[in-house]
DNA sequence: CTACAATCTTAACACTGATAAGATTACAGC
DNA sequence: GCTGTAATCTTATCAGTGTTAAGATTGTAG
C-alpha cells in the first residue's frame, strides 16, 4: 500500500459514495465488498472495521439513497404553488427520481424496504395526500393506496426502457395521472 | 451416489421444481445451484449438463411461474360473467397471485423481466384493457398504464405484511380499484 | 510520552458459479 | 446381440465472494 496512508482516514464515507456510484451503474446485485475495498486502496477485510458486514453496509446505502429521494419530494412539495395539482406534482418528482436513476429503484425495492407503511418517503407522500383529501375523508384511505401504487408502479415502469418516453416524462406522466379521476377532486 | 442412479432422469424438471419451491421460502436471493444439486442427490456439475448457467436457470424458473400467473389471469377472465368488472376481476387476481406468493413478485420483478412491452401477462392484460376501454379509444393508452401501474404498485404492496389486509384481500384491492374512476366507464 | 482504541493488513475459512477431463450410461444403427 | 456416439454425471479445480482471527500500525486522550 501506499506510505502514510495505513489509516484511510475517510474510508467509510468513501466506501459509501463508491457503493452509490457503483450500484448507479452496475446494479446491486454484482456489487462486492471487496471491489470496493479495492477501489479504495485498501484491504478485504478493511470496510468490516466499519461495517458489521455487507447487509448493514448496504443498509447504509440505501439510507443515504431515501434521504436524496425524501429531499427531492420536499423541494417538489415546497415550489407546489397550486395545491390542486400537488399530488400530480409529487407523482412526477417520484417517477422523475427512479427515471433518472432506475438501478436505485431496483436495489430499494428488492426486499431492502420491507416496511412501506414506516419508509419515510411513503409517509410523506401519505401525509400530503392526506392534506390534499381532507375534504373527503371517509374514504382517504383507499384513495391514498391507490394513488400511491399507481405512482409507485409507475415508477417501474420507468425504468424499463420503452414503456414510457423519458424525453417527455413530466407529459406521459401527467397523462397517465389526469387519465384516472380522484373523487371530486381530481 | 446411490447405486444404479448415475442417469438421474429426471434431473432437469427436478431441479426446477425443487427452484420454485426454494424461491417460494426463501426468495432466489439465497439460491443457489449447488444446494438444488445437493437436494437432488446429484453432483455440484450435474446441472450444467442442463443448464448453460444459473441465469439460463433463472430463466426457465421465470418461465413456469409466468404460465402460472398467465394461467391465473386467464381463468380470471373466463370467470368473468359481468364484463363491466372485467378490470376489477384481473386486478383482484393479478394482486391475489402474488399475495399467496410474494417472493415470486420480487424474483420476477428484480431486473429478471425487463420489457414489460413483451411479457406475456402484461400483454394479456393490455388486450382486456382495451376491450374494456373499446368506448373511449383516445387516451386508452395512458388509462392502460395508469390501471397496470396501480394493479402492479397494489401487488408489490401486498408483498409486504401490514399495509393491506390480506385476510380480506378482495374486498381491499375492490375497494382501491374502486376508489378512482376511469372515463366514463369506471 | 505512554496506554488504549481505532484502523488497517495478512491469512485463512467456507461457500459460490463455472469449466475441463474423464467415467458411466442410454440408445440408434447395424 | 454388438458397437459407436451422444447424453449425463463425477471428480477435480479455478477464481471470486463474505467473513473472521490475529496481529501490525497509527491517532489521540491522559
Amino acid at each position: 500500500m501506499k506510505n502514510g496512508t495505513y489509516h484511510h482516514g475517510n474510508l467509510k464515507a468513501e466506501l459509501i459514495e463508491k457503493g452509490l456510484e457503483y450500484i448507479d451503474r452496475y446494479g446491486a446485485e454484482s456489487l462486492s465488498m471487496r471491489k470496493l475495498a479495492d477501489a479504495a486502496g485498501v484491504s478485504c477485510a478493511a470496510p468490516y472495521a466499519h461495517f458489521k458486514n455487507k447487509d448493514a453496509f448496504l443498509d447504509e446505502v440505501q439510507e443515504y439513497i431515501t434521504g436524496q429521494f425524501l429531499e427531492a419530494l420536499t423541494e417538489s412539495e415546497k415550489n407546489c404553488s397550486d395545491r390542486s395539482q400537488l399530488m400530480l406534482g409529487l407523482g412526477i418528482c417520484y417517477v422523475k427520481f427512479f427515471s433518472e436513476n432506475p438501478l436505485y429503484y431496483r436495489f430499494l425495492f428488492n426486499g431492502r424496504i420491507n416496511d412501506f407503511k414506516t419508509y419515510p418517503p411513503f409517509v410523506f407522500f401519505e401525509k400530503a395526500a392526506e392534506e390534499w383529501l381532507d375534504a373527503k375523508p371517509a374514504d382517504s384511505h383507499y384513495v391514498i393506496l391507490a394513488l400511491w401504487s399507481m405512482v409507485h408502479g409507475l415508477a417501474q415502469m420507468v425504468t424499463i426502457r420503452g414503456v414510457v418516453d423519458t424525453d417527455h416524462l413530466e407529459d406521459e406522466v401527467g397523462s397517465i395521472m389526469r387519465s384516472v379521476r380522484i373523487g371530486e377532486n381530481g
